[in-house]
DNA sequence: GTCTATAGGAGGATAGAC
DNA sequence: GTCTATCCTCCTATAGAC
């Protein structure tokens, strides 16, 4: 299905495979766009990035890139609707036999990846004109909710079941969570080059789960 | 003792009490310049932090201010190098009967504190501008490596003493204590308003050593 | 929708008088 | 060393032709 963005009167009155063709072609564009944008806030963040940088990294103009998107703000906002929606795509391949507690570390495990794969894009959490453009993106706080929800309701069955500690209220649990894909451990750990990618995920994702204090006694 | 910048030969050739009393209106400035870039850089970061404002802060012309500093980035050198030195003295106070592990949770607990205050500068990892004059901030160069020194033998002591996890590379518990600083989770936390400061910083403190799993069975 | 060219403005840094 | 007044670079965003 189309959706609306993509829709509009005069391709209602082209014949279809130029309709389809044309729209094709703009999101395949868009999604060049995304991707660049995607890889540049990985590497050097929201204010590092300038929409220069974009335009020449896809290959385009910037006033182009204007006209796909209308600030830097909401380019920034369609890369996290683009994560977003590879999250969400990440619970749902999940296997249904899983326990929360194993979905909930295989999605933080996930999300080590992508930040080591350099694919997790890092935003500033004070900029105030970010934010709210990001507060107003409904694709993106829908996709939030989301998420947010299904983590939730892991958090509280693993804490039911015995396997997360049930001390901490769940709200803390998931910001827990969701900061590890900013955790600032991860490049250090790398820079370092005295650990392979996977073992510096399963570094800090015990960390994570068991905490540094020796277990048991 | 002075130190060699507030020394120079028109200061021998004065009087001893006019000497010292510019000396110390000249040091009294920086304190108060430092200080505002402290709260500044806790606040907004150092991107969204402008020379303008620091000015304004302090209450002195911008030039004024680039008289004492030579640079952005050496102002936000200047704040690194006081917080260092605040962490330095922290760590000659603890008491000296505490346990290597003790001392660790004092001090995680100390830089949770001093972020919740808005006074620990936040700094981005990814300006190399920025990087390049820190790493040649001798000051602050000497005071990291002591911290990070004084930590790193704590660390394998506790592990030793079977207080930390022995798997934890001591460089790996050293960043996640380091990262600690950084942590967003308190800001999330604390925008919830559901809890006291207190309490924020002791539910991160026990993620941090007790991880998210239930312990013990 | 894509381009070239440029407006407009923020912000780091400096000149030069006192 | 402090001030006022600028300079100058960089960056977001837009105008206008095709």
């Amino acid at each position: 299905m189309l959706n609306y963005k993509g829709y509009n009167a005069t391709m209602a009155t082209s014949n279809p495979t130029k309709v389809s063709f044309k729209a094709q072609m703009l999101l395949a564009r868009e999604d060049a766009i995304i991707q660049s944008v995607n890889r540049l806030l990985a590497e050097k963040g929201f204010e590092a990035m300038t929409v220069d940088e974009v335009a020449a990294d896809v290959g385009i103009a910037k006033a182009s890139l204007y006209k796909h998107f209308p600030s830097k703000e909401d380019l920034a906002g369609a890369a996290m609707v683009s994560v977003m929606r590879r999250a969400q795509a990440f619970l749902d391949a999940l296997p249904a036999q899983a326990s929360a507690m194993e979905k909930l570390r295989s999605v933080v495990q996930w999300t080590l990846g992508l930040k080591l794969a350099g694919e997790m894009p890092s935003l500033p959490s004070q900029n105030s004109k970010l934010r709210t453009t990001l507060m107003g993106n409904k694709d993106y706080m829908d996709g939030l909710m989301d998420v947010s929800d299904r983590l939730g309701a892991w958090i509280e069955v693993a804490q039911a079941q015995g396997a997360l500690n049930p001390k901490f209220p769940p709200i803390a649990v998931l910001y827990t969570l969701y900061a590890r894909a900013c955790d600032p451990v991860l490049e250090f750990l790398k820079m370092g080059e005295l650990y392979s990618n996977d073992e510096i995920i399963a570094l800090v994702l015990d960390t994570c789960f068991d905490g540094l204090s020796a277990r048991g006694r």
